[in-house]
DNA sequence: CAATTAGGGTACGTAAAGTACCCTATGGGT
DNA sequence: ACCCATAGGGTACTTTACGTACCCTAATTG
């Protein structure tokens, strides 16, 4: 039909890719079901079969295609608008309708480690955790924090907020007034408490 | 056949909900089937339906029977041991089997922010949140922790990073070298952090 | 002692995942 | 240039489970 006959291999496993996304793009995580991805893939459920083993594993391997948000970290020159910045951003993913795909795909792999691990690897998790990594050490070269604020579980704070927020209230996008908490309330201090020589321990 | 005959009212609704309790206990939310739970309870589904819209509502109302954990707020004199121990215990329940069926419970309400604030209250998150407060007041009684500490946001961190781990990993327990690290790495630093008076802004 | 309401039994409609065959095009090996 | 193992395509089927529809009957209420 097309002057191209059969579809094989890579060119084929493309083509479902691209279906599955659609369908998500469209219907979300719930509207994509085995059958309508072959149907708009042009091929049968077989070829998706052999591939991946089950409706989970091709909606994250499918993820990819919409998580095509590469992210310029921000550098405004004070680590307070640098983190509402990144946040915000974040945020704006998380409320839209993919973020919605996203959580829902988080979910369907909860109970498979290494499937979850995939997943955050295309959601552009390390990516992101190293943007903060990079936001606190400009601000420490700055002299706007101190050397010890550089840790991972720093790093990774705001983010976890941000998750905890979503999984607390429903769908709905977090207020911005949310963030600004998180970063003055909790992320700042922080980050000057690691400064202090605490008597903690 | 018992004597009684036929159940109504509140007698049943216990039977129902006893029924799906113990589904869930059994086999996870997963496994709690309309079906099952009807036959276990000894009625059927139109009884269940009569009452709770779908699974998920009925799962949500079951898990209270679950979730019977009344928490004593640790005292053991320093707010290290305090929120080590609630950490503990909080990582305990949620690397259960009734964690399991917590979360998969927190995935299917997802979707529906009233039946997620009702499965937060049964699941006792308020209650945690008052016991965290209670540790920081105490610590501040002890000239431990400056009053600034005493905050909604400090007191949910420990609990939003734990979760935040199950969230990042599959689910096997979180070892306790995290748990150390929350809070000493996080907790202990920020309730330092916000005694200081920050030039943060 | 009606009459209404709630339970019980059962069967059905529907949706979707995953599987089983069987036929056929394709392309690599000889 | 030809074979043949392999991958695609088409289709039908099995299974599971949610949610509904009826219809009969026990309890409860006035």
């Amino acid at each position: 039909m097309d002057g191209t006959g059969r579809r094989r291999g890579a060119a084929l496993e493309d083509a479902i890719l691209r279906a599955a996304a659609d369908e998500m793009r469209e219907a979300g995580y719930a509207g994509m079901t085995m059958d309508k991805v072959a149907r708009r893939a042009g091929t049968n459920k077989n070829a998706i079969y052999r591939r991946w083993p089950n409706r989970a594993a091709l909606g994250v391997a499918a993820y990819r295609q919409l998580a095509r948000a590469q992210m310029t970290v921000p550098d405004t020159g004070t680590l307070r608008a640098d983190a509402l910045e990144l946040l915000a951003k974040a945020n704006a993913t998380w409320s839209s309708p993919q973020g919605a795909v996203l959580r829902d795909l988080l979910a369907a792999a909860g109970d498979d480690p290494q499937l979850l691990g995939l997943l955050r690897e295309q959601a552009g998790d390390t990516t992101m955790d190293n943007a903060w990594l990079t936001l606190l050490g400009r601000a420490v070269a700055r002299g706007e924090a101190p050397p010890e604020a550089v840790h991972p579980r720093v790093a990774s704070l705001p983010m976890t907020m941000l998750r905890g927020e979503y999984a607390v209230r429903g769908l709905p996008s977090v207020p911005g007034a949310v963030l600004t908490e998180i970063v003055d309330e909790v992320f700042l201090p922080l980050v000057r408490g690691r400064g202090a020589t605490g008597p903690g321990r």
